[in-house]
Formats: structure tokens, C-alpha cells, sequence
DNA sequence: TTAACTATTATTGTTAACAATACAACTATT
DNA sequence: AATAGTTGTATTGTTAACAATAATAGTTAA
């Protein structure tokens, strides 16, 4: 009888270490508090969550099978650093994911979705003109990521999560110095058509929008992140 | 001297039972000798590849990450079962994917990719022929991954390696009985358009086979699959 | 001083033992 | 006979100790 009871009431656990790790990973390098190159020492990461190192194995594990960091056999898991090649991949998957999100947005999107989104670019504005940058970025990842929401396709949803992440990593890495990585008001815009129900130019934002963050990379200047603080302090000396 | 010899030739390792685990439950999958629902016992897989528990849990991990396998706490990882609606989410991200693959596949095509293409297909009407559905189903699956090595994307080629596993796992479960799982020559239709060059007849063709594969399914009977063999020989004598 | 070699340290990879949970069979009671 | 409770077994989850590898520091020799 009593038996009973407590295994209902034990099923609330605290939420798997895994996800927690992952996460947290996840919402760093969304950030760019996290850049590209940077070790993610098992210790470490088993410390900081306290949880044994089998947990911190499989969550890394898993960023890695989308990219979000790569393990290097018997050297350990960095953050990824994407190729340029790499980049313009990501950016075509990614114009790809959102130009059919923006069908089903047009389509599905409510008086209340548009209402969250300007709430959103409003916060993303504030955020730029308290120059807080994290929360800016964040921001305008979660911009986006309301897109798959009201798209409601949680295959395409977990893509553009991907895809994103991996957007901001090869920001960080290429991006030219000055170019600013959002534009004022793209995002702005883009709610405008979609309040309009103009597909076509609502479409065609979203591409222009992807395209010009991608036209403020630069390749040429091979940014090699540094893997550690004490690396970065070695090079700064010598 | 002779210890750094040794160790460059060491580096050819018997590629990690990791990957290995992984590659044959996929391939399974895609050959339907792997049913939705199917019980994936860690020390049943570990006896089968010579390896430790870690090794497999961090393989079950990874599937389950791209939902060709689900985790149930404490109790294990099952082969999924999609749902209506994610079958339905599944089959819209893969006819965005396969739109955007034929628009490069246009581009890119060589002689030589054609004439690969058309090989597939000679063997998968072979098999068909044959009665040979494992092979027919792997080479179908080929078939559609040819168009992502041709785009050189390899995030798409990702996505869609996902997409044809999961598209496999559902037709297995709510596919019609005596609809076909994939017309005859429409794969071959393709090509032909693709060997013309004709792009928007390449693409509609695309879509419409991927329509006709979803047409296809039923939702009605509620294809409940049984988790083990133990389990479906009591439900047959009861 | 520099280069190569050696030894030390730290980190990753593997393994096995143990704990906790779920499953199945069995018993007893109404 | 059916249901609740109990016990036993199998499987998953966790932990810690150990092995293997890579990075670092130190030493010797030219």
C-alpha cells in the first residue's frame, strides 16, 4: 500500500544529470560564452554536475553525434570548430529547414505566436542596446527557434536547434570583424510579412536574412581558436 | 626510435565497437530485420559484439538521439515506434531535404553518378525480383542517400540518413497490406529526368514519390508491435 | 642553447563489482 | 477463482578501481 505511493511520488527525479550536461552545453555555446576549440575535460564537467564520468561520457557523446562538439580518440571532447566547408553546409541545411518552416508558419501562426515573437525582438533589442551581448544572441536563437514551434514539426525543430548552435560556433569563428551579426531589424521585418500573411516575401526575408549572415564571414583569416586558458596565455607571453 | 614506429602503425585500430554496434542496428533497421518495438537487451548486445556494457550504452545513446531507438528509464532501449504525427513530421522533413538534395543533384551530377545510380536500381529490381525484401530495401534506401553524396552536403546527407531509417521503421508498422513499399520504376523515372536535366520535372518527380510512399500508409490499425517473442507467443495463445 | 630522450603527471578508456529498479512467478487470503 | 502481496530473478544504473594513452617537465648530450 505505502509502497505504492512512494514509487508515484519517486518518479519525480531530478531531471537526469545527461540532459542537464547537455544542456547546459548547449545553451553556453548559444551564448558563445563556450567558443569554438575549448576543451570539455571529463573531470571537469563530472565536478561541476556532480555526477560520475559516465554521464558526462554519454552527454558528450551525444553533442557529438550533432556536431555541437568532436571527440578526439584518447584526447578528449572539444567544442567543434567547422570547417569552411563545413560553414556553407550548415548554412544551405540551414536556408533549407527554414524556408519550409516558414510555409507551415504562415499557415499555422496564431494572433498570440506573432505577440511572442515581437516580445522576443523586443527583449533582443534591449539586450543589444544594453549591450548584453549573451542575452542578444540568445535572443535571436530563440527567434528563430519560435519558427519550429509554431511550425509545430518537431523533426525540423530539432534540426534548426542543431543548426543554429552550429550557426553561432562559425559566427564566432569567421566572422568579419565590424559586421554586426544580426542585422537591426531583419527579425523585425520578417514578423511584419508574417503578419501580412505574405508568404512570398516572408520567405524570401528568411533567405535574404540567412544569406546576409553568411555574406559577413571571412574564410581568409584561419581564426584558430585556442584550446585552453593556459594556451592562450602561453602565446600572449612568447 | 622504435617505440614512435610502433605507435604510428598502432594507430590502426580495430575501429571502436562503438560505431560498429551502431552500423548494424541501422543497417537492421533499414532492412526491416528489425522491427519497430524490438527490445535491445544491453548484455545481449555486448555478448554479440565482444564488448563492454559502456561501449553499448553509448551506441543506444547515439540512436536515440536521432529517434531510431528510444530510451525507457530503467527499463531499456527499444527500436522506436513512431507515431502518426511523427510519421507525418518525418515524411515533411524528408521531402524538404530530398527538394533542396535535387536542386544540387542537378548541379553537381556527373556521367559517372548517373550510371552508379542506375546500377542501384538494376540490382534493387533485381532483388525485387528475386523476392529478396531485405536487399530490396537496402538498395532502395541507397538509392536516395546517392542523391546526398552527389550534393556534397553533408548535413543533409545526415538528416537523410535519419529520415530513410525513420521512413523505414514506419512503413514497416502502418503500411497498407498489398500497397507496395516502392513503385516500380519511379526510382527509375528519376534518373531519367535527372539524365535530362530536367530539373522541375526531377524535383515533382522527388515529390511525388515520397507523396506516394506516404499515401501509402494506414493509421487505422493501430499497428501495436510486440517488444519480445516471449511476449507474442502469449498474446497468440491467450 | 638546442635537441632528443626519459620520467612524471594528468586524462581518457575499460572493466568489474555493486545498487536500484522492473519483471515474473508464486503464495496466500478472501 | 481472482486479486493482493511477496519473493526471486533479470536488467538497468552507478560507482570506483585499474589500464592505456597523451601531455608535460626534466635531464643529458652535443
Amino acid at each position: 500500500m505505502t509502497k505504492l505511493k512512494e514509487k508515484k511520488l519517486k518518479i519525480k527525479k531530478d531531471d537526469l544529470p545527461e540532459r542537464a550536461i547537455i544542456s547546459s552545453i548547449m545553451a553556453a555555446v548559444s551564448e558563445q560564452r563556450l567558443p569554438a576549440g575549448t576543451k570539455l575535460g571529463e573531470q571537469m564537467l563530472s565536478d561541476l554536475f556532480n555526477c560520475n564520468r559516465a554521464n558526462v561520457r554519454r552527454a558528450l557523446s551525444t553533442l557529438a553525434t550533432m556536431h555541437v562538439v568532436q571527440i578526439q580518440p584518447n584526447r578528449g571532447a572539444f567544442v567543434s570548430t567547422p570547417s569552411p566547408k563545413e560553414a556553407g553546409d550548415v548554412f544551405d541545411a540551414r536556408r533549407t529547414v527554414e524556408r519550409t518552416l516558414a510555409c507551415l508558419v504562415i499557415k499555422n501562426a496564431s494572433t498570440q505566436d506573432i505577440i511572442n515573437m515581437r516580445t522576443t525582438i523586443a527583449a533582443e533589442a534591449e539586450a543589444r542596446a544594453s549591450g548584453d551581448k549573451p542575452a542578444e544572441l540568445r535572443l535571436s536563437r530563440e527567434f528563430h527557434m519560435h519558427l519550429a514551434t509554431i511550425a509545430d514539426n518537431q523533426v525540423l525543430e530539432r534540426f534548426l536547434s542543431e543548426l543554429t548552435l552550429r550557426t553561432t560556433l562559425i559566427i564566432g569563428l569567421y566572422n568579419k570583424i565590424g559586421s554586426s551579426n544580426c542585422a537591426e531589424d531583419e527579425h523585425l521585418e520578417i514578423v511584419q510579412a508574417l503578419e501580412a500573411k505574405d508568404e512570398k516575401r516572408f520567405i524570401e526575408l528568411i533567405d535574404q536574412h540567412l544569406h546576409h549572415l553568411e555574406s559577413g564571414l571571412d574564410f581568409q583569416r584561419t581564426a584558430q581558436p585556442f584550446s585552453t586558458l593556459a594556451e592562450q596565455l602561453t602565446l600572449v607571453s612568447a
